[in-house]
DNA sequence: CAGTATCCTATGAGATACTG
DNA sequence: CAGTATCTCATAGGATACTG
């Protein structure tokens, strides 16, 4: 079985990577989480209270579909009150830096972002 | 004005800088852009040829937000026949090697990815 | 506690046709 | 060439209610 990226170069196929990546891993959701779980294994409520404005659905839809990719491990402790305790995988740590490093950038420039678009909406406004 | 990123310890607030990030430049399309756009400024057409799949509008879309948050630039060159040439800001540039790093990782660990979904697939079935 | 199920709506996105 | 406009449909996602 071959891997082509089939992102060779400046053009990027339907199968390439990174379509994955963005498509499965890589959205506003699934990094909070991930961050989270960096600190530690976390109860599903924990984490919904963490994640500010997520809903239930949202973030179950989410870890069910991190553990599906390997990034997330799901574990039932057998205890009362029943509890499920959420953590990062190896694979799913390895993600983490790169993660780290958009979060990174998102702190630093988050005014730079902002001024152009304030920028850009008054130029429309004078347009 | 305080720029509070409201995401200290293990609290992601409504207005972290990282759901913005996400929200705004940190997609699909936009990271397949620029990582074009760092060949060298290209245009509308050559954009949608080498973003396979995308339709017209998406990207339309995709390369007005980018302009509006900074990422890149948009500039009509006089000439028969009229043609329009984007490019990255400095500021985009300096979200080129996060995105790197995020490209990196799904190449390499692509295998993994994959694996893990069809063993949890597998489980499901036979669950 | 940790979800699932259902309903409902807003947005995303393709196809197509048209414009400066 | 470089888009915009419109129409349509599929999906994402919130609210709410219910279950093991």
């Amino acid at each position: 079985m071959r891997h082509d990226t089939s992102c060779a170069g400046s053009h990027f196929s339907v199968d390439c990577p990174s379509r994955l990546l963005f498509d499965q891993v890589a959205d506003k959701w699934s990094m909070m989480i991930m961050t989270v779980l960096h600190g530690g294994a976390t109860r599903f409520n924990d984490l919904k209270r963490r994640l500010e404005g997520v809903s239930q659905k949202s973030l179950s839809m989410t870890l069910k579909r991190l553990e599906r990719n390997g990034i997330i491990a799901r574990s039932v402790i057998a205890c009362t009150p029943p509890g499920v305790l959420y953590e990062l995988t190896p694979l799913g740590l390895t993600l983490l830096p790169p993660f780290q490093a958009i979060y990174r950038w998102a702190n630093e420039n988050m005014h730079a972002v902002e001024a152009a678009r304030n920028a850009y909406d008054r130029n429309i406004g004078s347009a």
